[in-house]
DNA sequence: GCATGATCATGC
DNA sequence: GCATGATCATGC
């Protein structure tokens, strides 16, 4: 079993490596990130149970209980937070999400911009894991994963609640706290003994412990949010639309614009040599953070910028999703990830093309793979890679003049294939070869091959002519 | 200017 | 870390 430590395993007064840190355990567990053996029982760890155990060993903290962040030196609150999932099927949250327990005594004294609660609850890297009665803690999967701060249009709102229960408790009602007298932020109760009174400062009615809490109905819209599962937003005239003619709709009235209009009125920041400029355009029109807006999840659609050049050409392949060789040779063709990713998958084209000085705006298109080709040129293609990958790779390498070592391998190519060839998609390239020599981060960047070498992860690319020629069949 | 391999940017 | 979407850079 591993013992993370802080300062060790990541660097504890660095927010930003602390939530890259946790993200290890992103669709993960602790028994599988810290190699906890099969028969090691859960101990509970203090009061809260799994929140203190990811603490202990995930984190390498004894937990504590004082009035400071758990990662006092970032200023960051941990939360680990349970999830369920709904009749429908929806993650949703389990429980209202406890931030620190209220003092009477004390918080009266307080005010909100300097209060103990807003220290606690402005900045959360917040964990959720999905709760299951049956399974030992140690197995239960986390879901969700992200820094959380309060949102600007909500802070009102929770300093409004605060100031509510804080009256309350100054005018010797602190027994007559509710959670139904606040908005996002409540009173909750906090005992497991319901006859445990606490002493108020302006009463001698002793009230009930209390906790500030975010409501289990706001967790639901920070759940939400991570989730990203928002519907594309519909005024009025839109609320009978097709999820097409939706599309078209939104992107209507950018077309003929340029690039650096379209930024202009979105107020997207229009940058030199940023990469993802066009697909953030699109993702704005839409009104969408990203393409997981619950249309294109439900639809299974996949939205892609595209660049025209004068020509009509389309300079770069477009990817899609990496894959395993060794699943790949195990597959068979009608039942393979490509196969069935290629029969499932819509794609929305939106098109800007070059008119000589600016990319404008062309208009939008849905589109699939041809079952034709599937059948077909895409099927020999994979076909070929597999034949090739099961034959066994072979890798020659050349350095270029800035003396960077490149390594060419004996795969199909893109020449090979009308429609598809594979290409690398990693952060950086990564080999292990078969002497035994290794270069990059092989188990970050790179697949294992049938014969036990590695190559950096790669994925299926659409041949950039191809595209551009179903595109312009499609009259854009 | 294309082909191929490599890498970047972002969000969770 | 990892998926997703996208572009860069060198050799020929």
């Amino acid at each position: 079993m591993k013992h993370p430590k802080p300062g060790v395993d990541y660097d504890s007064t660095s927010t930003e490596d602390i939530v890259y840190y946790a993200l290890n355990l992103k669709n993960s567990t602790l028994r599988k990130e810290l190699d906890i053996s099969e028969n090691t029982k859960f101990e509970r760890r203090g009061k809260g149970g799994f929140g203190e155990a990811v603490e202990y060993y995930f984190f390498g903290y004894t937990p504590n209980s004082r009035n400071e962040p758990d990662f006092a030196e970032a200023d960051l609150e941990l939360k680990v937070t349970p999830l369920k999932v709904n009749s429908s099927g929806k993650l949703i949250p389990k429980e209202r999400l406890v931030i620190t327990m209220i003092n009477y005594m004390e918080v009266i004294h307080e005010k909100f911009e300097s209060s103990t609660l807003l220290h606690k609850v402005k900045k959360i890297l917040l964990m959720h894991y999905l709760h299951d009665s049956e399974a030992n803690p140690f197995d239960y999967e986390f879901k969700i994963i992200h820094l959380w701060e309060v949102p600007k249009e909500d802070y009102p709102t929770i300093k409004a609640d605060w100031q509510i229960i804080v009256d309350k408790v100054r005018q010797g009602l602190a027994h007559e706290l509710s959670g139904s007298d606040t908005d996002y932020l409540e009173a909750c109760t906090k005992s497991s003994d319901s006859s445990k009174r606490r002493k108020q400062p302006c009463s001698p009615i002793p009230a009930k412990p209390r906790a500030f809490a975010l409501k289990a109905s706001y967790v639901s819209t920070i759940v939400n949010k991570a989730l990203d599962a928002q519907p594309i937003t519909r005024d009025s005239s839109q609320s009978g639309f097709s999820l097409e003619q939706l599309v078209k709709a939104k992107i209507a009235p950018f077309v003929g614009a340029t690039d650096r209009e379209i930024s202009e009125r979105l107020g997207v920041e229009y940058g030199a040599g940023n990469k993802n400029l066009w697909i953030k355009l699109t993702y704005c029109m839409l009104g969408i953070r990203n393409n997981r807006a619950s249309e294109f999840m439900k639809a299974n659609v996949t939205v892609r910028a595209i660049r025209q050049e004068t020509d009509g050409s389309i300079t770069e392949s477009m990817s899609l999703t990496p894959f395993e060789f060794n699943e790949l040779v195990c597959e068979e063709w009608e039942n393979s990830s490509l196969c069935s990713y290629l029969e499932e998958t819509r794609f929305l084209f939106v098109v800007f093309a070059f008119d000589g000085s600016d990319y404008r705006l062309k208009g939008c298109t849905f589109w699939n793979m041809p079952a034709k080709l599937l059948d077909s040129s895409v099927k020999a293609g994979w076909e070929a890679i597999r034949a090739a990958t099961i034959a066994g790779i072979k890798f020659t390498s050349s350095t270029d003049r800035n003396g960077k070592v490149l390594y060419e391998n004996s795969l199909p190519k893109k020449a090979d294939n009308p429609v598809i060839h594979i290409r690398p998609h990693a952060k950086l390239s990564a080999y292990r070869f078969a002497d035994g020599r290794e270069v990059g981060n092989v188990q970050r960047d790179a697949s294992e091959l049938p014969d036990g070498q590695w190559m950096t992860k790669q994925s299926f690319w659409l041949n950039n002519n191809f595209v551009s020629s179903q595109i312009e069949a499609l009259g854009l």
